[in-house]
DNA sequence: CATATAAATCAAGATATATTGATATATTAG
DNA sequence: CTAATATATCAATATATCTTGATTTATATG
């Protein structure tokens, strides 16, 4: 029961839905990135990215003081069906800024 | 993103997670014979049957006085995936006190 | 070691959700 | 119509969650 209401409330929050369908899009992302990307605060998005994590949705792999984060694999199958609802929700995805790949990353 | 939002916002929740639990085992109940089996005041089960049924997971049938809540037929893909995760999970169900059918239904 | 950067955590305030008890609504029976 | 019963809604309180800005931690570099 535990794992499973942690899941759903992982998926019950609009920054963490449109999160996902960024990770779902392009791959493994570090926050600056996604700050850019989505124009969030370090904070909100360290949060929500932790909760997705402790979830069972996101990986985190940490290159120096970057933590890359990407959608885990591989996944159960109630996850994968809750990442394919999302893939086909009508969301407005803001451009990609991989700010870590072009060392513009000062934000 | 709002339905897939009040779809997974039902989920998030021991409640309702049982009570759904509860209606694939038991088919279609009334309020009473919910306030019987799962122990729970009135207004509490009314609310939450409101949430699920507003949610897609539930419809109502009303006979008289009584209200018969049951499982939404057909549901879409995500929904079921949800209630088959439900269903494996290790709840210990009450058992069912079907007092709207013995009429002793004053509670 | 000192500084800088990326990320994580903390504290405070704001918003949402759950529970309870009281009240309102609707249907049935007399 | 009146009384009784089942359900729905409301008001108040308690609890949880989200956001922000500040602080801390960890890594890299001079």
């Amino acid at each position: 029961m535990d794992d499973f209401l942690k899941t759903v409330a992982a998926l019950n929050d609009e920054t963490r839905v449109l999160i996902l369908r960024f990770f779902d899009e392009h791959g493994a992302l570090c926050v600056c990135d996604l700050q850019a990307s989505l124009g969030m605060i370090q904070s909100r998005l360290s949060r929500h990215l932790k909760i997705l994590k402790e979830a069972g949705f996101l990986r985190v792999e940490r290159k120096g003081t970057w933590a890359y984060y990407s959608i885990r694999s591989p996944l159960d199958r109630f996850r994968v069906e809750a990442l394919e609802e999302i893939r086909h929700l009508d969301i407005e995805l803001p451009e990609l800024q991989k700010l870590s790949q072009t060392g513009e990353c000062t934000i």
